[in-house]
DNA sequence: CCAGACACGCGTACGTGTACGCAAGATGTG
DNA sequence: CACATCTTGCGTACACGTACGCGTGTCTGG
């Protein structure tokens, strides 16, 4: 998008003109859309990014924005996908798999909760976006490399997936209902429980050692290297 | 909730008297208000279950009922409750432990799919009604007896848990969105296998040997029955 | 029996996402 | 230049959940 004046109009609502003009012919811009909404989600936060409030920070009518965008979900796909790009890379090496996925999947359940939008983006629909995609691609690449089979790094791929949206689902919704129900006795320390960080290593570790498994099954006979674990190191699978 | 008249008033828009009359006292309970909202979510689907249409298939408006529910999570509480109580019960033997918790996870997958209702309130905050309670300490029992220490019981309680409602959400996000975006080449396919029940089982079955792994280390010496599957484990996966 | 306190049903109003279609600017064609 | 057509910004309107507070019905203490 290029680098068009701006001229300054925001809010539109305390401006010295009636405030009846409309915008300029050609000031819209889907990328343009998707940068503000962004901007608005990092700070301020998803709840607060609602569609009228992005129209009158971009100084336009609410319902210009559906020129560009199917919905709100749509806008928030692509923003989301911003996001994903900066965070989920691990920095373990790939050699390391267990390390390594652990680490991506950790890395993903850390962004969905502290970004409640990644989170309704996650649960709404599957997620196809670029970066989404990059990340899955290079999980499958790193669970083949740990020995399993085109098939089996699917199933092992979703699974962890699937734990892991569930896991961050489960995390969020917790801490969003601190304070509202007193929830007699024990029954609370157990739900902390289950949604610690700590947690969330421990059933990737039982779920690791399944894919260990049926990797080595996998192998089969084929003395794979690869196996840069499978001994004595289930334990602190990713957290934090 | 008495057998009163109910005289007749249904929405109230259509009736002989110019239908400002308000409703009767004492004619709304919550129990009343829990029992239409029911009846609403099995016919006709979540989506469709409004205040407003609740409130005017009671016969009264929408703002009367806030005296009785909280907002329409706390009313979508208790109807998942009476709607789950139905159908988590596994049918397996408690004996074997394996098939009875793949049989009780499934069976909460199967629900929370089939009633959007269901997943929304598993994802807006941890349940706690009473027959998730119910289940819950069924659930850990059997674990329990299958080898576990009461602290490795809760973790893969834990573990199962969230991957059997991360799962369902993504089945059932998948089930949403087909047919909107083409989505090109085996993508489709691949996100087809992540949410097949098959893949549910398959993923299920990496945490349970990754359990089986750990009731055995929690058993320690004990020679603890309980092992209705997998094989080929040697040693390693300290867990804790 | 009456006055005050309380319970209850509801009218009004707000902020949300967004369907629908109009009108004004841009672009093309004679 | 006149006119048709396409693009784009937007006004209006609707259904949603629900905050706030009013008026009416019921109950209770004197």
């Amino acid at each position: 998008m290029g680098t068009k004046d701006r001229s300054m109009s925001a809010a539109r609502a305390k401006t010295q003109v009636p405030a009846n003009t409309r915008a300029q012919w050609g000031t819209l811009s889907r990328s343009q859309i998707v940068a503000a909404a962004t901007k608005a989600v990092k700070g301020g936060g998803y709840a607060s990014m609602t569609i009228r409030s992005l129209a009158a920070q971009i100084g336009v009518s609410p319902m210009s924005l559906y020129r560009y965008v199917r919905d709100k979900d749509d806008l928030l796909d692509e923003v989301v996908d911003a996001l994903l790009e900066e965070v989920w890379r691990p920095a373990a090496s790939e050699d390391e798999w267990r390390a390594w996925i652990a680490e991506a999947a950790d890395n993903l359940r850390r962004f969905l909760v502290r970004e409640p939008a990644a989170l309704r983006v996650y649960l709404v629909h599957p997620v196809v976006s670029k970066a989404a995609l990059e990340r899955m691609e290079a999980m499958l690449g790193v669970l083949g490399q740990a020995g399993l089979d085109n098939e089996a790094a699917l199933s092992a791929y979703g699974a962890i997936h699937t734990y892991t949206i569930g896991f961050a689902a489960f995390e969020a919704s917790r801490s969003r209902s601190v304070g509202s129900e007193p929830l007699a006795g024990d029954l609370a320390g157990r739900l902390a429980s289950f949604s610690s960080p700590r947690q969330f290593g421990e059933g990737l570790g039982y779920l690791l050692d399944g894919i260990s498994q049926a990797a080595e099954n996998c192998a089969g006979r084929f003395s794979n290297a690869s196996n840069a674990s499978n001994a004595s190191n289930a334990s602190n699978a990713g957290q934090r």
